[in-house]
RNA sequence: GGGCGGAUAGCUCAGCGGUAGAGCGUCGCCCUUACAAGGCGAGGGUCACAGGUUCGAAACCUGUUCCGCCCACCA
């Protein structure tokens, strides 16, 4: 598995990521272990249509769960996570159907069923192994081995024991009720495959003929078709408009039917339309209740297929909406068609084909799905079953206190068969000999039933219809287990810890789930709902093959071709889309799962992780380039290694990541983890460490190097862990890399790192941060000045805090090449360079002589900037100092927390306002000796005690490495002074001053003498001739095109560069820059008067 | 009709009582031997609107306007 050849300089994710999944799968660390000895965790996966193919929304559920899984199964977990698929019975017929017109233009009943099954069959085998296939790519770490279909031979024994015993506790029952059929897939369908869709329509009003009077009753329908099953008309009984009418009757136009005028109050609402309802028992839900408390005739006017039946007369054989037409033209010829009004409705749609669905009274099977809610919802109340994110808790109780019974049988013919038969002998038939299944009465059996009293023949017929595909699925977390058999799998994983699915299907899914569970099981079916959010194309706009947005999986993982995308993204990759690999994707839809949100995912973000694997990749090839022959003897901690200060520092950083990664990682706030791990090893360990480390990787302490390279073996070894089961892939092979010993063959089965109290080193972390400041004072001052990185600058960091004094000085070798200086002086607070630029940072002032480098303007108009800032925020907090309710009344510390931050404010703010001064006036002050300030004296004394004198030149070097490093050897105040001139000799001007004012204090020569050498050493002949350059002019103005400015920067030599900045006249630019700032300024500082205040509010920066 | 989300930088989103943040994009300087899929720096915001609570509101409350989703048998 080790290979020890150096990494590729770039990451390619294709070349990394097929190799390690064949490697888990072979070692069986996906399988779980019901006898096993340690806590179990389980995540049965919600089951994908078999036929189907993943979408994102798709690779979001397998991105999430395998987090999970793999997080648990690294914590010392037992982890089941059990992959399947779902027949899908109404989806999957359906395409198969399609598929079976297209290529043999036949019907599934020129097949018949038998046949038409096993075509279904043999699609399910040919494309159900797509699913699994994506499943690895994307990494999935599912247990293969107990992969299950609902329509397994086990699978299907749980779904015919549920249903009879639901039947015989009398939870399931067949009746003939009104239901929602689809006239163009023929079969009954559940509330929740009815699609409402608003819709534009007509509220017409139709005069029906009272009958024996000449008065007309007015009725209001968006049906008037439907008239020709009207069974009465009901009025309001308190609607005085038509008092006396209940109880006559009017005559049906059209048909000449007469029929009941009935008075209802819950039918009819006085205020809408005419206050007159036309009654269709059959072809109405509210009609039909109606027609029930009335006992009134349900006259069917529609054959299956919504076309009108004999029942309507002259009507017959119309489809429902000619039928429409033609009723409307009719009554309009005869007056009686009274009103025409434009009127939104809400229209039922079948969720497969959109077609309308038509309600019809037909015998179907039912489950009693009230008691099984109300079990339920108390266990939810009890906390039993916690939904993540709780929101959606008042949205399953809603649903499941409000619930209706459940139509559950289909007229399809894939799916499982109900066990109920039908006595041949006895069962009515029809005129074609057949049984009529709507009269006749069913057997529930589990076997086919033998010769019986009532049918001696012997000769059952089965049900035809076939169960809803979601009563299979509510199974799912013990069907999959093995029920109804007792199982090891059953007990070892039953209630399963985590259902983790989209929101969309929380009433379809969880909530039958939950109830079976609990019917069956006696224990709900898992502990947690983590519901997640729907991911949606860039625009926001749902995912559907119609809108030409679905992404496949694969074509991200693997890249694609242009013509292999979608056509709503094709024209943004004209290259097509490039690999961006498994690792890549998987973070950024963990990145962008917030609670309660839908994800938009833009492939722009996808790529920014792309780089994030790139980012890690070389952060690892840097570590093996300076491995050298480092061996990992688990020193970290056993010996007493010496670590550097950037060593503790990471660590400790590390330390953070870890604990926060667990944290989030519990609670499920999987983008907080994901941010967590990318903030630490881009911003921290990059950025920062990697930076750091190289000073002792190319030194010359062999002890040095050996603690950092510990150190970068430690933190990529623990990273690569914490960051596992997001990227599986990247982070396997890294891992595999390292020079480490490693407890496990694989990573996926190696400890997750935990927080571990030795590396929090709060002492590092301070150390740490006046020496990160410092350097991005200087950085911020040298890219403000367009300083180019090579160019190495003197700068001088003044504080009066002596402890900083001594980080600065002791991690020298840490700032001096992340800031890109040739000199750095730390002092006490004293005379201010002139012609610097600056930087004002916590304690500390942050100078850089910029006199000849760069023209000073740019830099006097950022400390206009900087100053106007400081103003700004400082008028904020007087603000709130002037309200006297504040001093009064807000906490003490916060009132402490704002006066303090004034005062920083307020020097930071003279500070700056001094600098300006000198660049402007060209002036040199001296600062006046801090008045009883701290100085440097016993600062000195005390580091300096008892050091030997070592004499220049030579030993300068020798004296000075050690000195940085702390040893405490001592020097004379009068060896300062040589040191000083030897400094001097040696061109090293800093070093030089520094140690003429240490002379001077301690005695060692005369404040007049060291003047003298400070001013000589300081002069500008005594700089290095190379750190004099002449400003770079600005680059002409009117921009090229992007492509050919890059061209023309390449092959431009350095000294011709430099001429050109000499060369171009800069004035006039400066002037036009100039003048910005400074109008900014002036309402700055009349905003500091109260009256001019309210004008300066609302802007807060 | 009922319910639930959302509205914060050009884009995608964190923050959910005490100095407005990140990533991407933009601009500037750089191919500095881990990484140009890169480094360093900068600019950019009446936190939808209006009230209220509070010493203090992007955050809490009320209302409004937009956007999204779910549920619903008002003809």
């Amino acid at each position: 598995m080790t290979t020890s050849n150096e990494l590729p300089k770039a990451y390619e994710p294709t070349d990394v990521e097929p190799r390690w999944y064949p490697m888990w799968l072979e070692k069986g660390y996906f399988t779980a272990d019901p006898a096993s000895t340690k806590p179990a965790f389980c995540i049965v996966l919600p089951p994908p249509n078999v036929t189907g193919s993943l979408h994102l929304g798709h690779a979001l559920t397998a991105t999430i769960q395998d987090i999970l899984s793999r997080w648990k199964r690294m914590s010392g977990f037992n982890v089941l996570w059990l992959p399947g698929t779902d027949h899908a019975g109404i989806a999957t017929q359906m395409v198969v159907e399609r598929e079976l017109k297209k290529t043999e233009g036949k019907s599934r009943h020129e097949l018949g069923r038998e046949e038409f099954l096993k075509r279904v069959w043999a699609w399910k085998e040919k494309y159900g192994a797509r699913i699994g296939e994506q499943h690895k790519f994307l990494g999935a770490s599912l247990d293969w081995s107990r992969e299950r279909f609902t329509m397994d031979p086990g699978l299907s024994e749980a779904v015919k024991e549920v249903f009879i015993r639901l039947y015989e506790q009398g939870l399931l029952y067949r009746s003939e009720k009104l239901i929602n059929w689809c006239p163009s897939c023929l079969t009954a369908l559940s509330d929740l495959e009815v699609e409402h869709e608003e819709k534009k329509g007509s509220l017409w009003e139709l005069s029906y003929p009272v009958k024996d009077s000449d008065r007309k009753l007015v009725v209001a329908t968006t049906r008037p078709e439907t008239m020709l099953g009207d069974t009465a008309v009901a009025i309001h009984p308190d609607d005085k408009r038509y008092e006396g009418l209940a109880g006559k009757t009017v005559v049906l136009p059209l048909l000449g039917r007469e029929i009941p005028i009935i008075a209802d109050a819950k039918l009819v609402s006085m205020e809408f339309g005419t206050g007159v309802v036309k009654v269709t028992p059959a072809h109405d839900p509210n009609d039909y209740e109606t027609g029930l408390r009335h006992g009134l005739k349900q006259i069917t006017i529609f054959d299956e297929r919504a076309r009108v039946n004999l029942n309507g007369g002259p009507y017959a054989g119309l489809d429902r909406f000619a039928a429409r037409k033609k009723v409307l033209e009719d009554l309009a010829a005869q007056g009686l068609l009274v009103a025409e009004k434009p009127h939104a409705l809400a229209v039922g749609t079948c969720q497969r084909c959109s077609t309308v669905v038509e309600p019809r009274l037909s015998p179907q099977w039912f489950v009693k799905a009230k008691p099984l809610a109300d079990k339920a919802v108390e266990a939810v109340q009890a906390g039993r079953t916690k939904f993540v994110p709780e929101t959606w808790t008042n949205t399953f109780y809603a649903w499941m206190k409000n619930i209706h019974d459940w139509c559950v049988s289909r007229q399809l013919w894939w799916g499982h068969q109900i066990p109920a038969w039908y006595p041949v002998d006895t069962s009515p038939k029809l005129d074609d000999g057949s049984i009529d299944f709507s009269k006749a009465t069913p057997v529930v059996a589990r076997e086919k039933p033998g010769v019986t009293a009532e049918n001696p023949s012997g000769q059952w017929v089965q049900d035809p219809d076939v169960l809803d595909t979601w009563f299979s699925s509510g199974l799912w977390p013990f069907s999959t287990l093995g029920w109804p058999n007792q199982t090891p799998e059953l007990k070892a994983f039953y209630p399963n810890s985590v259902m983790e699915t989209g929101h969309d299907i929380i009433f379809f899914w969880v909530s039958r789930m939950m109830m079976m569970g609990l019917h069956f099981m006696g224990d709900v079916p898992f502990r947690t709902v983590y519901l997640h959010a729907m991911v949606r194309d860039e625009k926001g706009e749902k995912m559907s093959k119609t809108k030409g947005n679905v992404i496949d999986p694969l074509d991200i993982i693997r890249g694609a071709p242009k013509e292999a995308l979608p056509p709503a993204i094709k024209n943004k990759f004209p290259q097509g889309m490039p690999p961006m690999g498994a690792d890549a994707l998987r973070f950024t839809l963990a990145s962008l799962t917030q609670q309660g949100r839908d994800i938009k995912l833009s492939v722009d973000r996808i790529g920014g992780y792309r780089a994030f694997c790139n980012k890690i990749w070389n952060a690892t090839r840097f570590a093996q380039m300076n491995m050298g022959d480092f061996e990992d003897d688990g020193s970290l901690f056993v010996k007493e290694r010496a670590l550097s200060l950037a060593d503790r520092w990471i660590l400790s950083r590390l330390n953070r990541a870890v604990q926060g990664t667990q944290a989030s990682l519990a609670q499920y706030q999987f983008a907080e983890a994901a941010s967590t791990l990318y903030q630490f090893l881009w911003g921290e360990f990059c950025d920062w460490y990697i930076e750091l480390a190289k000073g002792a990787l190319q030194g010359t302490d062999e002890g040095a190097k050996a603690s950092t390279r510990a150190t970068l073996a430690f933190c990529l070894d623990r990273v690569m862990r914490l960051l596992h089961p997001f990227m599986p892939f990247i982070t396997e092979e890294i891992w595999q890399r390292l020079p480490i010993k490693r407890p496990t063959e694989s990573i996926c089965i190696a400890p997750y790192p935990e927080e571990d109290r030795r590396l929090d080193d709060p002492s590092a972390e301070a150390e740490m941060k006046p020496i990160i400041e410092a350097i991005e004072g200087i950085r911020t001052i040298r890219g403000e000045s367009n300083l180019p990185p090579a160019l190495k600058v003197e700068a001088q960091i003044q504080t009066a805090s002596p402890q900083t004094r001594r980080d600065l000085e002791r991690w020298r070798t840490y700032l001096m090449p992340l800031a890109g200086l040739q000199v750095l002086t730390v002092t006490d607070l004293g005379p201010k360079p002139p012609q610097a630029a600056a930087d004002f940072r916590s304690n500390m002032e942050i100078y850089v002589p910029l006199a000849g480098i760069v023209d000073l303007a740019e830099e006097r108009e950022r400390l206009k900037k900087e100053i106007g800032r400081a103003e700004q925020e400082m008028a904020q907090i007087e603000k709130k100092f002037e309200n006297p309710n504040f001093l009064e009344r807000a906490p003490a510390e916060v009132v402490e927390k704002d006066k303090s931050r004034l005062r920083e404010l307020e020097a930071r703010k003279s500070k700056l306002g001094d600098n300006l001064r000198r660049i402007a006036d060209g002036e040199v002050r001296i600062a006046p000796p801090a008045d009883g300030n701290v100085n440097l004296e016993n600062e000195l004394k005390d580091e300096l005690k008892g050091v030997k004198v070592p004499n220049p030149d030579s030993q300068v070097q020798e004296a000075l490495a050690k000195l940085r490093e702390g040893t405490k050897e001592g020097l004379s105040p009068r060896d300062h002074y040589d040191l000083g001139v030897a400094y001097m000799n040696m061109g090293l001007v800093d070093d030089a001053v520094r140690e003429f004012n240490r002379a001077k204090d301690d005695g060692g020569t005369t404040p007049e003498a060291a003047a003298e050498a400070v001013a000589k050493a300081s002069a500008p002949e005594a700089r290095p001739a190379k750190l004099v350059l002449p400003k770079k002019a600005p680059a002409p103005k009117p921009a090229p095109k992007p492509a050919a400015k890059k061209a023309a920067k390449k092959p431009a030599p350095k000294a011709k560069k430099v001429a050109a900045k000499k060369a171009a006249p800069k004035k006039a630019a400066k002037k036009v820059a100039a003048r910005k700032p400074a109008k900014k300024a002036a309402p700055k500082k009349a905003a500091k008067k109260p009256a001019a205040k309210k004008a300066a509010k609302g802007k807060k920066r």
